[in-house]
DNA sequence: ACCTGAACACCGTTCAAGT
DNA sequence: ACCTGAACACCGTTCAAGT
């Protein structure tokens, strides 16, 4: 082992909390949360693996740290917004709130995932919730109508929401018609509805369905509701 | 090594697909999915790990098996109910369906995760959810409002939710109170309005708050929404 | 056809030791 | 204070071998 530096080799940074969790989300952005290991962590800023036990004090604190990274770089954006949020306009200040936030997690497509698994509650997520109430209260809903809202919109509200299935599942068009094909006798009001739905719909090149579109819908649905709550509460 | 029956050892069962996912099924009743492995499952069977690959490709398809087997349950629960669905009926019709299937998961407290983490388009789940579109139908519903009322319902619309942030954390009411305190300078309106929102509802033993009356705050919401687009559409 | 033992390539993590 | 090598206890899984 030579203590002296390679000739060639650059100084390495030292490590930092800050550092690690920087590594982590570049190594999650590019390669996908499943190749997120200490050992590939430890790769990537040039260290071993032990080496990051000196700043996080497991493997579920890196994902807590960066799972708070992430709805911190969310709180940032959303706080650069400053539209009125008095009365009925409440609704156009969460809805752009809402839509900021998923922003953000277009760039980093394991936050959801990691989110959701989280138990510790993070004062990050508690911030954002926070600055929903108050665009809330400005709207002149009451603490129970919110508390009700909270819940009702759940991770909508932090601009991701649960598909429970999509129907091409990854694989193209062609296949996804044939195999449905295949089931129609099983399932002929699904088969009809995907039939008629991808035949009107000439933009869905990405696939059977417009994710931002049907996001978009189900967050107005909602919002929409708690409108007229609101004013007849 | 005896190749004679111990004395008193019972005869095993011959393992089977059926056998094997049943046991993981308890498994993860019992003691969570994390505990959920394959030398695990083995031992539980009285087996030893590598037999088990003779019934499943892989974890993975065992995760599908597990994740299809309570969908089944739910598709057997759904499929006994029998109440009119036609025009402004739809909404109580699927309501129920959708109340009996939370059912099902409340019984398999894992599934909720392993179902969002599947890749393979699930028949089972495709036959629940042609299940629903056809109530929808009789309701008198578009093949394109039905898109969007799936895509708005994600995964609620199998009887669950995701919630974002738990209030309590699974910590107890004196603790959560105390930590909040500390931080009510940071958020004040969630602080106010969690004071209020637990002050008020004196059947809050659980804690904060009641999940399945949110969880029909929020389907209800939907749905009330959805019946408005029914008619004026 | 059905099941298994030994072994491999990975994990996260402990610990004592280096500078 | 900061970093590391060797080692441990666990994974899922391959493979050749047993009945």
């Amino acid at each position: 082992m030579v203590t002296r530096a390679e000739p060639g080799s650059q100084p390495r940074l030292p490590l930092s909390r800050e550092r690690v969790l920087r590594a982590a989300i570049k190594v999650a952005d590019a390669s996908g949360i499943e190749s997120l290991t200490m050992r590939r962590l430890a790769e990537e800023l040039g260290a071993e693996a032990m080496s990051l036990y000196y700043y996080v004090a497991s493997k579920e604190d890196l994902l807590d740290g960066i799972a708070d990274a992430v709805v911190a770089e969310i709180n940032d954006a959303v706080s650069a917004i400053d539209v009125p949020s008095a009365g009925p306009s409440w609704k156009t200040a969460v809805r752009q709130r809402v839509l900021s936030a998923r922003e953000v997690l277009l760039r980093h497509r394991w936050a959801p995932r990691v989110l959701e698994t989280r138990t510790r509650t993070s004062l990050a997520v508690l911030l954002y919730y926070d600055g929903l109430l108050r665009l809330m209260r400005d709207g002149g809903f009451s603490y129970d109508l919110i508390h009700h809202a909270l819940h009702a919109l759940g991770s909508r509200a932090l601009g991701f929401s649960q598909e429970m299935f999509d129907p091409s599942g990854g694989a193209s068009d062609e296949q996804t018609a044939a195999a449905l094909d295949g089931m129609a006798g099983q399932i002929p009001h699904l088969v009809g509805m995907l039939m008629e739905v991808a035949h009107d719909d000439p933009s869905s090149t990405l696939g059977w369905c417009d994710d931002q579109t049907e996001f978009e819908f189900g967050l107005d649905l909602i919002l929409d509701g708690l409108d007229t709550m609101r004013t007849t509460a």
